[in-house]
RNA sequence: GGGGGCGUAGCUCAGUUGGUUAGAGCGCCGGCCUGUCACGCCGGAGGUCGCGGGUUCGAGUCCCGUCGCUCCCGCCA
């Protein structure tokens, strides 16, 4: 007896084989009984005749439910008559690992609330486990480009001090005696990295965002993608890595899962051309407003529909479903992004918007202390509690720059997917703690 | 935090100007069916109409409150 998958089944045809899986479906009949078996690998059929008096085997099938685990064994025969594939397996074996209940809680059509609460369950369809088969690609793809170009990968630190950036997001957890904070961005030390010398580095991690934020597209725990660049002349330098960057990785989901997105999803995966257009913030309203839109004026950055409108009209001209929005004046931008010296008004920043939305905000940094003082206080930030901070900027700090990355808006897009919620394993949201 | 929508069977939903015993499909249970493959056919069980209050002879339906979910905006990735 030999344990296959179902994938390789009919290279198995005249042999007794062992098939491990969920229990798809049962067809009891009065002579012939089927089931479906899934595996990772897919579907097949199982036949066993049903005599007069039905064997102990016979009652064992009666008796499954659909989402059982079970192990079955039988022979592989090839029957022309079996639309799943032309062969089907003579069960002379049947083992329950596990009985499912009667009634399942959920069913693909159900709500997403229900899927979100049975999320084991939603995920045994092919078309969840894909999204996550295609997550593990990209997170390979990037990493296999950042180790070309010789990235170090850092772990930061999910407790902190005090706050990274504003404070007003930040979730609070007892620390001892003391108070710590859950890290809503690596950007702090990710630019400790730059000040240790370490020129290029990338985090894939979890961070934590206080935001009673109910929309598609937000969670108060999602992993966020960084990298930061030293020696870099602008923020120029750092787009130009990441367009090269996201075209590598889009370019190895098309090789190995193109076919299946498209076939399953219904979306097709575009290997983005190089460069990706780009277009001052100030430029990108005026773009609008002569489409006929209202963006947001002028110290604001553009809303959810601007932004979506933006991506259809760079579409439309330049055929590019990705944009650069550059030069993001101070008002809408941290502190600590540098800016402009002839136009102070202006930060060297960036976002990336794709398919309609915000997948990265990325930006040179102020490297320089004097003058990060001074933005710190021009934005009315606190200097005090992040002193830490300020000082890697004391002892040759290089010039550097960098952005953050959300990998579950790239995957939502890339899948046609309508909420984040669907490609997160487990979504964390202002009223979801579990499962 | 602001605004919109929704809440009826295990799941997805329908339910008329307020009117008798609240329905359908799928699922579940039982029976029938020589090979199904979205199997088919017959029968059955299953409901605190989110919760509380009000109006009314009478409320799933109208009003008030409340809870939950969801989407949009704000915030951002």
């Amino acid at each position: 007896m030999k344990r296959v998958e179902i994938s390789e089944l009919k290279q198995h045809v005249g042999e007794t084989v062992e098939l491990r899986g969920w229990v798809q479906a049962i067809r009891d009949q009065k002579r012939v009984q089927f089931v479906i078996l899934r595996d990772a690998t897919g579907l097949a059929q199982l036949v066993l005749e049903k005599p007069e008096q039905p064997s102990e085997l016979n009652d064992a099938i009666s008796a499954l439910t659909p989402e059982s685990s079970v192990v079955m064994v039988g022979e592989a025969i090839a029957d022309e008559r079996v639309k799943l594939g032309g062969v089907e397996v003579r069960v002379s074996g049947l083992s329950v690992e596990a009985a499912a209940g009667p009634e399942l809680p959920v069913t693909a059509e159900s709500s997403l609330e229900k899927r979100m609460d049975w999320r084991y369950i939603d995920l045994r369809r092919p078309d969840r486990k894909l999204i996550f088969e295609v997550q593990t690609t990209i997170e390979h793809a990037m990493r296999a480009h950042w180790s070309r170009e010789g990235f170090i990968e850092i772990h930061t630190p999910k407790f902190m001090g005090s706050a990274s950036e504003s404070g007003a997001e930040l979730f609070k957890v007892e620390y001892f005696d003391t108070t710590a904070y859950l890290a809503q961005s690596p950007q702090f030390y990710k630019q400790m990295a730059m000040a240790a010398g370490f020129e290029k580095v990338f985090e894939i991690g979890p961070v934590f965002r206080a935001n009673p934020s109910f929309t598609s597209r937000h969670d108060t725990e999602f992993t966020s993608v960084d990298v930061e660049i030293a020696w870099i002349d602008s923020h120029e330098d750092v787009m130009a890595f990441e367009e090269r960057w996201l075209h590598d990785v889009l370019e190895a989901v098309a090789n190995q899962h193109g076919e299946a997105i498209e076939h399953t999803f219904g979306t097709q995966v575009v290997v983005p051309s190089l460069p990706f257009p780009r277009i001052s913030l100030e430029q990108a309203k005026e773009l609008l407003r002569a489409d006929g839109h209202e963006p947001p004026g002028e110290g604001n950055d553009l809303d959810p529909p601007s932004e979506r409108a933006l991506s259809a009209l760079v579409q439309r001209e330049h055929g590019h479903e990705f944009t650069f929005v550059t030069d993001y004046p101070v008002s809408v931008r941290p502190f600590y992004h540098m800016r402009h010296p002839d136009k102070p008004g202006l930060t060297k920043s960036f976002d990336l918007l794709w398919r309609g939305i915000e997948l990265t905000t990325g930006a040179q940094r102020e490297h320089r202390r004097p003058q990060l003082e001074v933005q710190a206080q021009d934005k009315g930030v606190e200097t005090g509690p992040i002193g830490y901070y300020l000082d890697f900027f004391s002892y040759g700090a290089p010039p550097h720059g960098g952005f953050g990355f959300g990998l579950s808006r790239l995957l939502m897009k890339l899948l046609g997917q309508e909420n984040v919620r669907e490609v997160t394993f487990l979504y964390r949201g202002p009223n979801r703690l579990e499962p």
